[in-house]
DNA sequence: CGGTATTTTGAGTATCGTCAAGGCCAGTGG
DNA sequence: CCACTGGCCTTGACGATACTCAAAATACCG
């Protein structure tokens, strides 16, 4: 069934995009024109979205669910190269085909919007025009973020930055460690698609995980939840350059400091 | 005296944009306007050309030389998150400041336009804007190249790696690989830069580099100079998926492939 | 030519990748 | 309702690789 819907995207519905607080500074009418080519759509876990090579005829915007981007090479292996959470945007507008495929990491809610139109629309609205320029820029950042997870020589560091990255990309999880507490993160891939994010092998992931409960830096409710015990101990581990370097995060770590003792 | 040239950068004269490829579909008058904002300055190696945290005043066009653009961390070791080749635009247009320093590599010319006129130029003329974001495009799947690079596990593979972005970067040394011939490439970061690139320490650089000499796929010269002797071998060590990803780079290993035998 | 910074080499230890097997959970069919 | 099956996660053992510490060799600069 999911690959039968791979090129005809199922449940076309229309989108309120001024749910979307990044699109606030766009002015009314032009907001109504994107909300007209919106549509938003449902794709179940694991369908591709967008294939590496073809131009995107879309521009999306995630209202839901978690997207991987990743290389599928040639012996059918994958390489994850990020992921995408709600309010990500993807598409690449006014340039050639992408180098990455999407999938849905989770069940996912997408919103489309057929790219010439917006680009004409992106001419009429400097306002859009910066949106997606600075968006581009938050990009970049997190990129760099991650190549600093990366560079990290050991696994478990890696897997430190990794959830702290998580955790500092879901605002009511920061709001909980902010409160002092301890706060559960659900973990939207695999331990294959971790492992391939990280740069290593399953087994290594799984040992690293354990290794991190050991530490009581987390606590494994099940594979794919954990609980976040010790946030500072987490971003020691993850080399600390990472905390100090991410605003959204070192914000929680700050918070946590002062209010949780 | 490097360190004293830091807030005033020396040797402003005017600059020749024109010679840009890059802006070649920006307006003539465009164009003018920007020449006249901008402004070449040199830089010596090592000196901080942007701080982390502190907003861009410039955006910046590297003439020549290597910029590298790094984190440094509160205990002083510095960890690089990407390298800045002639050509290559920096500067964030919009938004806040950046979380990275740029420190020139080797000695280098930046052609610096003041942020502001930039911006007001940006929105006069849709073929710049265009020209920034699809920069901005561009800098985002190369940072992904190196997620991919610093994926993987081996050392030697993460060299290679190195090696073959370095060297899809200069069209001279592509053109050369092209003929068949081997090419010798300048490696324009110490050992210890090039250890926090790729997210190991100095000695395994090292021998990763005699390793790859081992096995016939470079030939080192001198320890900043290394001769390309086998760019498939190379690519090999790389992953493949490196080469079959980047679209420079398989340009040059296809050419090298009819050509050279 | 001497002093310094950088690069290289060596030995020992920790970590990770690989191969193999076992356990947990959900969905399936009796 | 229960046994079976397949996918995913975990654990164990062993060899390969990389990190740490220490020292020597080389290149660079005046």
């Amino acid at each position: 069934m999911s690959r039968a819907e791979r090129r005809k995207p199922p449940r076309a519905t229309p989108c309120k995009l001024t749910a979307q607080k990044k699109l606030a500074s766009v002015p009314p009418d032009i907001l109504d024109e994107l909300e007209s080519l919106c549509t938003a759509r449902a794709f179940e876990r694991m369908t591709t979205i967008a294939h590496a090579g073809e131009e995107h005829a879309y521009l999306c915007v995630v209202r839901n669910g978690v997207l991987r981007m990743q290389k599928t090479l040639a012996d059918g292996r994958q390489h994850i190269v990020g992921l995408l959470f709600a309010g990500d945007m993807f598409g690449r507008v006014y340039d050639g085909p992408p180098a990455f495929d999407i999938e849905a990491a989770t069940d996912a809610e997408i919103c489309m919007i057929p790219m010439r139109p917006f680009e004409a629309l992106l001419q009429k609205s400097p306002e859009l025009d910066r949106i997606v320029l600075i968006n581009l820029l938050r990009d970049l950042d997190s990129a760099r973020d991650w190549l600093i997870v990366l560079a990290n020589p050991r696994i478990m560091s890696r897997l430190a930055g990794f959830l702290l990255m998580l955790t500092a990309r879901d605002e009511e999880a920061g709001r909980q460690l902010s409160a002092g507490g301890t706060v559960s993160v659900l973990i939207p891939i695999s331990r294959v698609d971790l492992a391939h994010l990280l740069g290593t092998r399953v087994e290594s992931v799984s040992r690293a995980f354990h290794a991190l409960a050991e530490t009581g830096c987390i606590d494994i409710r099940r594979p794919d939840l954990v609980e976040i015990r010790d946030a500072e101990a987490l971003a020691a581990e993850a080399g600390d350059d990472l905390a100090s370097q991410n605003a959204a995060l070192s914000e929680i770590l700050e918070k946590g400091r002062a209010g949780g003792g």
